[in-house]
RNA sequence: GGGCACGUAGCUCAGCCCGGACAGAGCGUCUGGCUUCUAACCAGAUGGCCGUGGGUUCGAAUCCCACCGUGCCCGCCA
């Protein structure tokens, strides 16, 4: 079978194949094989005179040499009236392979038509893949923020909200490698009821009237104490001092309405403390935010009354109990909405709505991640949004499950839960001790120092506990156990991460510049690794599409597995020529694919482990 | 009661959006592999009425309906 690709001259034609040119991108060679796959086959479709409604591609089992696979013939059987094999056979005949560069010939395989890689697009996969920025997808025309975590200033950030900062921040991240311009945004509730039960505790209550001592010497752990003694006070006081502390927190809420300076800069001085403390935490992980945007914002600018008139201009507007709510029936939503309570002060919704319409008029897309438990919420804001006369399509909301404890939820009010710093310190705490058990078992020579096993026990241990909460589908449920969130065994960051460490190791004995006389690896294993590669950047195509980045765990999981074979199976530094310098290409490239993969999921790729 | 989510191997999970090639990993259990480019690794074995029942289809873990189990929500809280 003669090769067809790079030097035929078909492939020149653009009257007849007018976008196979524009869709030539540099790094995604996936993508185009995929588009040139279409291609043939619609040109195939047109020949043969058969039509169908979906082209059935799919991803070609292990064992097949395919990139990519059609199951199409399955559906045209009937109306060619023949059977499935005989109507791929066909179409495989159909197809003109000249005019493809990255594809060389397509087979069937039964009903299957599976589309074969030429040798050109294993070279051109190593040559883009050694790239440091391989996978960073071309700039999109459209700014996105990104909404997420937005807790609640009360205290110190719990594991059960812990899935909301790394989900968040790595679908950020995955949006920023996908080519879009983002924004990390951190709602601060500062205006709610909460936040005037916290002034009011804080101003009220001093240290002496707390049971016990912070559990951490940071600010947020501290205070936390306040609200906490504020809370169980409104519990169990008797009438009259609950009314009394009940007539000073309306007071304080009355005063955030009226855009009273005065109250603002007391509610102000708590909330900017508790913030100051979870960002430190949040920075651990890291988290880290463009902008935090108070709620109070849209109260003192007259956006929320602005909101507030508009919406009792709508049909759906009621005004019952004293209150003015909005009736959704009609928009398969039974919950009314209620914006302007009887006492004339507004909610959180009425708030999130001036909130988001501030978002859409400077991004093109907004993208937030709510727990669960905030999905009726989520719904009946983005309903809000649509009666106001927004474009609601540009509003995603990612929902996550809550990560709860076996005896039950976790709450700041209460103080029940598993503090986010505590797991933090735990897991690096035990990533330490590993690698201090592996210097002390295996006479490695590494000559690790204190600095180097602290950098290490950090990137891993931190690095785990995200992991193993990012690769998971949002919507799953997660109970918290210690020993899962602290389990490091494989298919799990370190596993990845070694691989990457791997590949340092490789490259750190290696003189000669990586990337020169590159050809098509012929071993298998190193095919295999390489195609895998190939797939980097249209992973990361999709996952962004679908705000799914455990799709790209899943991937580097598969990635790190590939490398692990080929490193059993092909010698680097032994061996030489050709051969050598496409084994360190793949190398390079690994390496190149997972540092980005992982810091997509933002976790580090440490060099020795 | 209503709405939404989840249910895949003993355990933790991919796969489901967009139906197709034998349902994949890891952990666990059992066996084997470090004087070798890092054994946080690798090779092999074990293990599945894809919650249940129906439907659509040439074909269903995947789509539709019903049911069961679990979680979340149904505040003038956020």
């Amino acid at each position: 079978m003669p090769e067809f690709g790079w030097n035929c001259q078909k492939r020149c034609d653009a009257t007849r194949h007018p976008y196979w040119q524009p869709t030539q991108s540099p790094g995604r060679m996936l993508r185009q094989a995929r588009d040139e796959f279409v291609q043939l086959l619609t040109e195939a479709l047109e020949t043969t005179g058969w039509s169908t409604d979906s082209l059935a591609l799919e991803e070609p089992p292990e064992d097949v040499d395919a990139i990519v696979a059609s199951s199409i013939a399955f559906r045209l059987a009937s109306e060619a009236q023949r059977p499935p094999p005989a109507v791929a056979a066909e179409l495989a005949d159909a197809m003109e392979l000249e005019g493809a560069t990255y594809l060389s010939r397509v087979e069937t395989a039964g009903p299957y038509l599976n589309a074969i890689p030429a040798d050109i697009y294993f070279r051109d996969t190593l040559q883009a893949a050694i790239e440091a920025d391989f996978g960073q997808l071309p700039k999109q025309d459209e700014t996105v923020v990104v909404e997420h975590t937005s807790a609640n200033p009360t205290g110190p950030i719990h594991v059960g909200r812990a899935r909301n900062p790394i989900i968040g921040d790595a679908i950020a991240r995955l949006l920023i490698a996908a080519g879009y311009e983002v924004d990390i945004h951190y709602y601060v509730n500062d205006a709610g009821r909460q936040m005037a039960v916290f002034t009011w505790a804080y101003e009220t209550f001093d240290e002496n009237d707390l049971a016990e001592p912070p559990s951490r010497d940071r600010i947020e752990y501290d205070l936390v104490r306040y609200y906490r003694k504020g809370n169980s006070f409104l519990e169990e006081a008797s009438s009259d001092e609950v009314g009394e502390a009940e007539a000073e927190i309306e007071a304080i809420m009355q005063g955030l309405e009226a855009g009273d300076e005065e109250t603002y800069k007391r509610v102000s001085e708590v909330t900017d403390q508790v913030l100051e403390g979870m960002k430190a935490c949040l920075a651990r992980l890291p988290a880290t935010f463009d902008t935090f945007i108070k709620e109070t914002n849209f109260m003192l600018d007259g956006s929320t009354d602005g909101v507030v008139s508009r919406l009792q201009a709508l049909e759906e507007a009621v005004f019952e109990d004293d209150a003015w709510q909005l009736e959704l029936e009609d928009h398969g939503i039974d919950k009314r909405l209620v914006f302007l309570r009887s006492d004339g002060t507004s909610l959180y919704p009425t708030r999130d709505i001036a909130h988001h319409e501030w978002k859409f008029e400077q991004y093109d897309r907004a993208v937030t991640v709510l727990g669960e438990d905030h999905k009726l919420q989520a719904d009946q804001l983005r309903t809000a949004l649509s009666l106001l006369g927004n474009d609601t399509s540009q509003l995603q909301q990612v929902l996550y499950s809550y990560v709860n404890l076996a005896e039950g939820r976790m709450s700041t009010r209460r103080g029940t839960g598993v503090d986010l710093d505590d797991l933090l310190d735990e897991a690096i705490e035990r990533a330490r001790s590993e690698v201090e058990r592996r210097m002390d078992d295996r006479i490695r020579d590494d000559g690790l120092d204190e600095e180097t096993v602290e950098q290490i026990a950090n990137i891993v241990g931190i690095g785990a506990v995200r992991y193993d909460i990012v690769s998971k589908q949002p919507t799953k449920p997660i109970t918290f156990e210690w020993e899962h969130a602290l389990d490091f065994e494989a298919q799990s960051a370190p596993f990845v991460q070694y691989v990457h460490a791997r590949c340092c190791g490789i490259l750190d004995r290696v003189e000669e510049p990586v990337g020169d006389d590159l050809s098509a690896p012929s071993h298998p294993t190193e095919r295999a690794l390489c195609e895998l590669l190939a797939m980097y950047p249209y992973v990361v195509e999709e996952a962004a599409k679908e705000l799914a980045p455990h799709r790209v765990a899943s991937y580097l999981q598969d990635l790190a597995d590939a490398f692990n074979a080929f490193y059993r199976d092909c010698p680097v530094l032994d061996s030489s020529g050709e051969v050598r310098a496409n084994r360190l290409a793949l190398v390079r490239g690994t390496q190149t694919v997972v540092a980005n993969g992982l810091d997509v999921l933002g976790v580090g790729a440490p060099e020795v482990m």
